[in-house]
DNA sequence: TTGTAGGCGTTATCAG
DNA sequence: CTGATAACGCCTACAA
């Protein structure tokens, strides 16, 4: 990794030798590259012209040091489970309009590989001033792992799930207003036989999402059945199944089917089809993230849409200025969600769904 | 982005420090640290101590700009087109598990982004020792803007292209085995009148499995059609649309057809079955990727596999050479590819297949 | 085996 | 407005 000389020269040009060439000393080079301090024209453009001439370019290395700063803003995430995703995309691109106001850079770090699996690796990224900030992208981490990098006084945000400790900064979608919105639009379409599939347990958004189907339920006061609360994990084979379930159950059947996510509810059309029911008019069914696969699969899901691009950019402004303060941020913050209504919903049939 | 300083500790910890504590010089241990030379182990053993009582992580900016390297690896691609894609996850997977040998790190820029419409900006990143080198993910990049890349210096290699310029260094499968693979498994199934329809013009690669086909045709002593040889864009709709001509041009119709890509191939199934044809019994149709969508979409299409995350190995393997030994890399590489026979294709039937 | 001196390339500070 | 001086934190080279 050492050299970086291109045959012929031998070391690269240094700022000494744009001052030597343009007779000046290297505080006056250095004031007219960072473009601050106020610099006799005829210096400045003397400075400049030789600049280009020795095709010079700053050693952000040595400028960081001095400055004790750095320009990367590290983002860490599980390369093989995210980085091939509409939502890293997203939030990166959200980031992104922040962060190129500053001219900061980006540095990416698998959180998955096991380099990382102490804590500590990862606060060494940033006391090493490798990232001056660190974005998680990462909803399977641990809650006691993300508060034990917030001990360490890392600057940071995880973004994409809730976390439910006061300490980890998190940034997600109003999950429960998503799903608030999803049950409110059934139940004006008369719907009162809605079954829900939920997330992965151990995701706090999906804890979320389950807690607000229950309670936009009980507002309503209709009680839930217990086998209209199907467990899910965000596929569409656990969508597939528990729609399987519900659809086939010897209890009550559901007129409406509240899913977690898209994908579980991509699953629970493909279920409903497969016994000839049709969507929407014997079972309306409404998703959640409204990401780019519920539309690629041809499909027409009423769903609750997440602006992920908003997310980054409010985690944007909240980490630069934790970063420029040196205040730690604290607790959680929720980004609107809207209800997208399609034409996976539609009002309730007079005559129950017929019963396989 | 200036403080990285926790609310009571003033000053970051150096490796001065770590020295005083310890009662030894600094250079003592840089040496404990950087795991090199012999230091006594009584030394040794204070050093550790104290480094990780005091929690001291080194700065990497000083140790790189005393080395005159630098750990990151730059990898340059459109944020919007691919960073959301299964291909830029394989290709950074594949360059990771060379990368991680050498704790090398990742640096991400947006080479669609205006900053980098001039190619010297891209060069900056590289003469400012922001990345030791340079990773392009990016099919669109003018040949002439590598080019220049190359004239100046960087060490990079552009991944996933096939860039016609000896000076500009390139890795990517092999197109034009990969389209005669296709071919000859068509052949093999008795066809003779298979049809093309090819990429974005602009792309090497493109026009690379193009010739192929033509080459493939001609050694089997077929002569091809004027109307077999249909334009595409690598998109689901180019490939119905000119499916759709290919099927009910007054002309010969073909028994098969050869997609320069999956996507497109997608679309040919879907326009041949919307003419109520069989696939494969009244045609047969190749794709070329072989990446998820493929799946996805659940077809079983037969297609060209392309290792991505080999060419992100080899990439990778290529470029730290070339970062060690300054020399600039050349030409372009071809990684092997290979058919893998699904569903949608099959032996050509005795009777043509019916017009519409 | 350990320590000292000096430099990596830039910027903060303060004197002129 | 400009320049000398001294860091920034680490490492190479040489000396002990």
């Amino acid at each position: 990794m050492t050299p970086n000389n291109q045959p012929g020269e031998n070391k690269s040009i240094t700022m000494r030798d744009v001052a030597k060439q343009s007779g000046v000393s290297p505080m006056t080079v250095s004031r007219v590259l960072s473009g601050s301090q106020t610099v006799d024209p005829e210096l400045r453009r003397r400075v400049l012209s030789t600049t280009a001439r020795l095709n010079y370019a700053p050693n952000a290395l040595a400028s960081n040091l001095a400055r004790n700063r750095t320009e990367f803003i590290g983002v860490a995430t599980p390369f093989k489970d995210l980085v091939g995703t509409t939502f890293f995309r997203e939030v990166l691109t959200g980031f992104q309009t922040i962060t190129d106001r500053d001219k900061l850079d980006f540095a990416l770090f698998d959180c998955a590989s096991e380099r990382f699996n102490d804590p500590r690796e990862l606060a060494a990224i940033y006391r090493q001033k490798k990232a001056g900030g660190l974005l998680i992208v990462a909803p399977q981490m641990h809650g006691r792992y993300l508060k034990t990098l917030a001990g360490m006084g890392v600057a940071f945000v995880v973004v994409g799930e809730y976390i439910d400790d006061e300490e980890v900064p998190s940034i997600s979608c109003d999950d429960a207003a998503g799903i608030k919105l999803a049950v409110q639009h059934l139940l004006e379409l008369g719907h009162r036989d809605i079954a829900y599939i939920g997330g992965p347990p151990m995701l706090g958004s999906a804890k979320r999402r389950e807690i607000a189907y229950m309670e936009a339920m009980t507002a309503a006061d209709i009680e839930v059945p217990a086998h209209f609360l199907q467990p899910g994990d965000y596929t569409i084979i656990s969508g597939h199944e528990s729609a399987q379930f519900l659809l086939t159950s010897k209890r009550k059947h559901p007129t409406a089917i509240v899913a977690a996510n898209d994908i579980s509810a991509i699953g629970v059309i493909e279920a409903a089809r497969e016994f000839g029911m049709r969507v929407p008019e014997d079972l309306s069914v409404t998703g959640f993230d409204d990401l780019s696969p519920a539309h690629e699969h041809g499909l027409f899901l009423t769903t609750v849409h997440q602006s992920v691009a908003e997310i980054g950019t409010v985690a944007a402004r909240m980490l630069l200025k934790s970063i420029e303060s040196g205040q730690p941020l604290l607790g959680h913050v929720d980004v609107d969600v809207a209800l997208v209504v399609r034409s996976s919903t539609g009002p309730v049939e007079s005559a129950p769904p017929a019963v396989l």
